[in-house]
DNA sequence: TCTGGGGTCCTAGGACCC
DNA sequence: TCTGGGGTCCTAGGACCC
């Protein structure tokens, strides 16, 4: 019988702040969006404050005075590493692994020569807090759906750990107490049709009528009720297949009616996603660029996307700059404060799979060796220490972060220096 | 003053084919 | 008056995930 594990690390930006600044631990801390518009995460603490995922910051920057709450701005190059380091424990010791998101991780015990899985997970817990300082839930289940409702109760446990693969009582107590909408796949939208149809935990969906499941919520939901029953119908994708789509697009620090100031943001996210693309060994056929003024504003609104190909499939910063530009030209219309620009790149293929054009003409391969000069270079030197265009240092659309902390372990000025006495 | 960013899959409907 | 039965491909929109 398969057996997966969950990995979760716990409110994972919060602990990646606390591992380079003690000062942090045992106070509540919310980790802001981009532009420290929303809250994303935050601490067992910040949680107790009643805080609510996804709140506008402004309306809990009181606490900060109040209760000691502790706002800081999304450190990604961090996050990314700890993550790293995490993943990299994890594979070190389970056959097989699937990193699936940032803090989460799919483990394979299939055929694992252990004696009590739940004494190794413990184990294991131990080792990645050991080795990288960021502490982690497991949650056992024979299938993922399952692995993934264990460990939201090995979250609220002490332990840190719930083995659901083994004893079918515990299952049924698991799900009897697990709400519907906590459930793996089971969204706002689903949940709310469950609730009107009477079905209110995970129990009750697993013995939902198929039929209904299938009308309600299609064969992706009677796929979750088959996991929620035991069966494995995910299985752990190790190998996953290549992106299809890549995007880099960013809500600005303040709107802007300048076109110059949009279509400077447009060239600095089509660099972005080029550099993406280049990194996963990809091809784009074709791009979106894509403007929109505040949503939430009361001003008129705009938001309009334009479509061009990109032929022959290409990684190359200067012609994907070039696309977006001519597309955001399609896009752009006056009189009206934007807020929020973005480049999608589309089709993507691996360039030997590119489809071939017989009327264009082969890239130029010095193309390619000057943007494997430049990626390099940036690897070296840091982000932007070669780029397309002017840069705009200061520019208002330019994201607001004003509390960040510094890039520990990717950064050499960042490098945290050690003192004694 | 202040509301993120980046993905995937599935389905329905239309155009078109034989 | 009567108006088939399959297919494919594409797109837009809606659901979900972190």
């Amino acid at each position: 019988m398969p057996t997966f594990a969950l990995v979760d690390c716990n409110n994972f930006y919060a602990s990646c702040e606390r591992v380079f600044n003690p000062r942090l631990v045992g106070k509540p801390i919310a980790v802001l969006s981009n532009n420290d518009g929303c809250v994303i995460a935050r601490s067992n603490e910040a949680k107790t404050l009643g805080i609510p995922m996804g709140t506008p910051a402004f309306k809990v920057s009181h606490l900060c005075k109040s209760a000691g709450l502790v706002m800081l701005s999304s450190n990604y190059a961090l996050y990314g590493d700890l993550s790293a380091r995490v993943m990299s424990v994890l594979a070190e010791h389970a056959p097989r692994i699937e990193v699936y998101s940032i803090d989460e991780c799919f483990l394979d015990l299939h055929g694992l020569a252990v004696a009590d899985l739940a004494a190794w997970c413990h184990a294991l817990r131990q080792t990645v807090l050991d080795w990288t300082g960021i502490p982690v839930s497991v949650g056992l289940g024979p299938s993922k759906t399952l692995a993934k409702v264990a460990n939201h109760i090995a979250k609220k446990s002490a332990a840190g750990v719930c083995d659901l693969a083994r004893d079918a009582s515990h299952v049924e107590a698991a799900l009897k107490a697990t709400p519907v909408g906590d459930v793996w796949g089971i969204g706002r939208q689903w949940a709310k049709r469950c609730a009107e149809a009477g079905i209110i935990t995970a129990w009750d969906l697993r013995h939902a009528p198929q039929a209904w499941v299938r009308q309600q919520m299609g064969a992706v939901g009677l796929r979750t009720v088959l996991e929620l029953g035991g069966t494995a119908v995910h299985g752990l994708e190790d190998d996953p297949d290549d992106r299809q789509t890549c995007c880099c697009s960013r809500t600005f620090g303040e709107a802007t009616r300048s076109r110059g100031d949009v279509q400077d943001a447009v060239v600095l996210f089509a660099q972005r996603a080029a550099e993406k693309l280049r990194r996963d060994g990809l091809v784009a056929a074709a791009m979106q660029t894509f403007i929109m003024t505040d949503r939430f504003g009361q001003g008129p609104q705009c938001s309009s996307g334009f479509t061009l190909p990109l032929s022959p499939p290409t990684s190359d910063t200067q012609s994907i700059i070039d696309t977006a530009v001519r597309a955001f030209a399609q896009c752009w219309k006056d009189g009206f404060a934007y807020r929020k620009a973005g480049v999608l790149l589309l089709d993507l293929t691996r360039p030997q799979d590119a489809p071939r054009d017989l009327f264009t003409p082969p890239p130029n391969p010095r193309h390619a060796a000057l943007m494997l000069a430049i990626d390099a270079a940036n690897a070296r030197f840091g982000r932007g220490s070669i780029r397309f265009g002017l840069p705009v240092p200061q520019a208002a659309w330019g994201m607001r972060q004003r509390n960040r902390s510094p890039s520990y372990t990717t950064r050499w000025e960042d490098i945290p220096i050690a003192k004694t006495g």
